[in-house]
DNA sequence: CCCTGACCTTGATTTAGGTCAATGCCGCCA
DNA sequence: TGGCGGCATTGACCTAAATCAAGGTCAGGG
């Protein structure tokens, strides 16, 4: 559990110029509200408006959902990390926690009308919704055309650069998420999944320990699998 | 076929605020690089930079590739609008003509760069990419989550509030694009989508013209068949 | 430390959509 | 305005992944 100054300031260092005034940064603070949520919690968001959420700990999902219970995992988030809530649309969006986490949640509207006064702000902004919507067109690439061993190889390998650690010199993975959640980000079943990781674990690509913990024990060989383009056009 | 005097204003006058002195206004407009491209053409950009490009008359689409010949849509556009393309990453993009069109290219860099001299301008831009990065998510979710009719009629829905026109009552579309883009856009094949449309005829929902032409018959129906969720949560 | 419930894995079977293969039709250009 | 080539449709069959159905296992609480 962070302070909320703690939270605040690690927010403002990554995602406010390090130029803005005190009175500037002391308008932005206002606008932000702490959210201290235990594992596995929807956020309640007004879903009438767009909001801005700083993970400062803990990890999670941003789901959209359609008719008959089908949900799609559209993001998942980390530490340090600035995502954008959209409100409500053909279909409606849910923030849920994957573990406990430490949120900053702010109005859409009210952060980025202060913004206005500093261009370096909306240039922070900006960054943040195009890496966004770069993850996203990959996603499209991934569920519209790759198969089931493609999808958990590129997965794999998308955690991997995230939020992997180098253990014996090897990547290892402690995954917040679900099997469930995993499917529901590659558009998949659970039992898909989890015949993904059987196959990958007998071909010696992967190992895993527990039900969180992958070890990866041949990256190029997982990056092989992941239906990257292989050479230039 | 426009100037690129007639192009450059249409342009300003949307994505660029009103307020822009002559000379800044001189120095986005020297970075505009006006292409001309006949109907199926690929663009040539370098693949090294991300770039921005202003449609201004015509049809186009943001395709990216995986090994083995693979594509996927990720965004059609349409005139006034505006795309950010990006650079090549773990996939290659394609920016493409769908007919004949009018576009104006930017560095995306470049662009940038200036526009830090207006919070108008970066807002602008923010907007747009906030755009994209909405109904990329959107995309997602079908391409998650749907089955093929309900992909063929969400696209539906979709072009018929991006390019439909209102004939006898009814929504008229002209698909600028062939089934094969529609099905790499909705991440099928194309005998599916064919099969699609007949069973969406024959249920007299649509009634198609040619190739290229459809007309609503049935909206609310196509839009009970596209698996938008129907009660708030 | 062991019990329990949730989560994960595995197996058998089904099915939506893909693949393969003709055939049909539109629209363009001579 | 007729012929041609590419695109779209339709049909038969196949397959990857979904669904249905048991078990197995892990992690946290008593």
């Amino acid at each position: 559990m962070m302070t909320f100054a703690e939270q605040f300031d690690r927010f403002a260092q990554l995602h406010l110029p390090a130029h803005l005034g005190d009175d500037a940064i002391l308008r932005f603070r206002s606008l932000a509200r702490p959210v201290d949520a235990a594992r596995d919690v929807a956020l309640g968001l007004d879903e009438g408006n767009d909001h801005l959420v700083f993970v400062s700990s803990g990890a999670i999902k941003l789901v959209a959902h359609a008719s008959a219970g089908r949900n799609q995992v559209v993001a998942f988030h980390f530490p340090d990390e600035l995502v954008v809530v959209p409100a409500r649309a053909e279909h409606s969006y849910t923030l849920s926690t994957l573990r406990k986490s430490d949120l900053l949640v702010f109005d859409y509207a009210s952060f980025a009308d202060l913004a206005r006064g500093d261009p370096a702000v909306l240039r922070s902004l900006l960054d943040t919704a195009r890496s966004s919507l770069s993850r996203s067109r990959e996603k499209s690439l991934t569920l519209g055309r790759k198969t089931a061993t493609e999808r958990l190889a590129s997965f794999l390998v998308g955690m991997a650069h995230r939020i992997g650690v180098e253990r014996e010199g090897l990547t290892f993975i402690d995954l917040p998420m679900s099997r469930r959640d995993i499917a529901d980000s590659l558009g998949l079943t659970i039992e898909t999944v989890s015949r993904q990781f059987t196959i990958l674990r007998d071909l010696g690509i992967v190992r895993t320990v527990g039900k969180s913990g992958v070890q990866l024990v041949d990256l190029r060989a997982l990056e092989a699998r992941a239906g990257y383009l292989t050479e230039a056009a």
